[in-house]
DNA sequence: ATCCCGTTCA
DNA sequence: TGAACGGGAT
């Protein structure tokens, strides 16, 4: 996607933009602190999680650890299990706010970096989460590039080229100076109300109708993004089962843990044990669970820290 | 079935 | 570059 599909009014492109934010937009909660701590909370519970369901979640662990301190003082299992109450999915995405916020409690003195390359560090922080974190906390970031921004990026451009665009440079470029608050807020405010897959051009009211190539030509396709395979019966939903169990439960051996897991596991069946072990490795290699190998049988019991 | 304000590891 | 990662809602 060349420079050149930007309109020479970029200005007033821009202007166009903010205005339409500014004057409507939903009330999400995390829009109305600067404080990184609950930033990076909220980013990291969105990733690939819907806002609805991200709401309550936010302000309930907020309550329970305000800040970062806190957080980092918690041990590992009881963020896990919070995780797996709020059913917040991607369990994985619960320890690495944990070790962030052991990060920042530790080797950055209990306060965040400003830089995004500095926040991209912590684990489980991407050049999205960075740059939204640097925004939203500091007006320092970079324009964010999610599925929202691509999905508007391309139809904006898609009678302008037929080749792999560079999201990022032409975000970046459309993006005025020293805005990034108000700029990424909006860019994906457009993204998740107006130009969704099924644009809402006309009611939504959208500020840039008059650049839009896909607006001009009727043609709305948007970047292919990559389907997930079927969740029903998938290693993802028997993964996500044992971490509440455990969460819920404690320590169980493989044999209570099997028939609570898969209603048709034989504890007498060497196949089913080690199809379960397996699953319980890649857990403990995560970070969610703890394998316990000391006794006769094993056993998986809340991480440890 | 498909979507959802991505990141990590191979 | 691609697969894996959770799970509720529509």
């Amino acid at each position: 996607m060349p420079d050149e599909c930007l309109p020479g009014a970029l200005d007033s492109m821009r202007d166009a933009l903010l205005a339409w934010y500014a004057a409507d937009h939903r009330a999400l909660p995390w829009r109305d602190t600067t404080d990184p701590y609950e930033i990076l909370v909220a980013e990291v519970m969105s990733q690939q999680t819907q806002l609805e369901r991200v709401v309550d979640a936010w302000e309930a662990f907020l309550e329970r650890w305000p800040t970062v301190a806190a957080l980092a003082d918690t041990p590992r299992a009881e963020v896990v299990a919070f995780w797996s109450d709020h059913r917040l999915g991607y369990n994985r995405r619960a320890r690495f706010l944990h070790e962030s916020a052991s990060i920042i409690a530790h080797d950055w003195d209990g306060s965040f970096p400003r830089e995004p390359d500095e926040l991209e560090r912590l684990p489980g922080v991407g050049p999205y989460t960075a740059n939204a974190v640097a925004s939203f906390a500091f007006n320092n970031g970079d324009a964010v590039v999610d599925t929202n921004v691509k999905r508007i990026l391309f139809r904006l451009c898609t009678a302008s080229t037929d080749r792999e665009p560079s999201y990022e440079r032409l975000a970046s470029r459309l993006m005025p100076p020293a805005t990034s608050r108000q700029w990424n807020n909006a860019m994906m405010e457009l993204g998740g109300v107006v130009c969704e897959k099924r644009p809402r051009c006309d009611e939504g009211n959208c500020p840039w109708r008059r650049w839009c190539d896909a607006y001009a030509t009727g043609d709305f396709t948007a970047p292919d993004v990559p389907s997930q395979p079927t969740f029903d019966g998938s290693r993802r939903q028997f993964r996500g089962r044992i971490v509440r169990i455990v969460s819920e439960a404690g320590r169980v051996t493989c044999s209570e843990l099997g028939p609570r897991v898969r209603v048709d596991f034989d504890p007498a069946d060497q196949d089913d044990r080690s199809w379960l072990r397996d699953l319980v490795e890649s857990l403990a290699a995560d970070g969610l669970v703890r394998l316990e190998t000391a006794t006769d049988e094993w056993a998986v019991a809340p991480v440890a820290e």
